[in-house]
DNA sequence: GTCAGTGCAAACCCTTTGCAGAAAG
DNA sequence: CTTTCTGCAAAGGGTTTGCACTGAC
């Protein structure tokens, strides 16, 4: 049971601290992500929570999720064109995707070293950088 | 116009190269995709076409995209929740995305180097590397 | 004739939106 | 009270599907 690893006071101080209201629901969501660091879809978040007893609407887990990715708390991985992944890793990495089975699996960023980087787009500064290695399973 | 750059006997050389059956449609989106290296959503392709006068369906696009991507003639993009996009330069390279605007530009592979890369995950071998650098306006 | 390819519209699925009701101080 | 958050259901938008029609050998 995740509230085991965090509990509900650390997920509230998390939450306060990048200025988010620690309500009922954004509370649960944020101990379910961040009990360990995962990979889930909105519609896994949604699930989970409600599977834990807490009830929780389509539309606030959206929100919620939206929220804390702005606020840093988790990170979106678009590997798929069919859903967006929550990243609930924040430390600098990258991700190993395999196309067969939809696993997403960190890798360490020390694991990889970019040596040169290109020089931007003029009149743009640098976001972020997604490293997605895809794979295959083997046998197949 | 892009019927002066790629000749429709080019493009059937190209399909047929690839063991694609070429269409009537299936030629006018090659020449459309191969007369410039460029990056466009299956609606883009879907407009552009039916501007240069030929009738082609919304699925027609939609299954002929897929095959190319399947067939190696072009790259599946993903860097937006919202839509897929094909790259019709097949060469080795990454990408920048400007996430204020939804533009999307190539690097070459060379201006980049990849020092090392991490084991990959057992049972799995490497199906290929996207680099994605997020970039934002400045100003904004 | 045969069979792959195409077109149309409906279905699908994830995500967003509008708005009324609930919660918290 | 007032403001923020939540829930519900409906709408949205890209993509897929089912199935009948077309067209090229």
């Amino acid at each position: 049971m995740f509230s085991q690893v965090v509990t509900k006071a650390d997920a509230i101080h998390k939450l306060q601290d990048q200025g988010i209201n620690p309500t009922q629901q954004r509370i649960v969501i944020a101990q379910l992500l961040f009990s360990r660091p995962q990979h889930l879809s909105a519609d896994q978040v949604l699930m989970s929570v409600q599977d834990s007893g807490t009830h929780v609407s389509k539309a606030t887990v959206y929100n919620t999720l939206s929220l804390f990715a702005e606020k840093g708390l988790v990170k979106e991985v678009i590997v798929d064109p069919s859903k967006v992944f929550y990243d609930s890793n924040t430390d600098l990495h990258h991700h190993f995707y395999n196309v067969d089975t939809g696993e997403l699996e960190d890798f360490a960023n020390s694991n990889m070293a970019i040596e040169a980087m290109p020089e931007l787009p003029q009149g743009t500064h640098l976001d972020g950088v997604d490293v997605i290695i895809r794979v295959r399973n083997t046998s197949a």
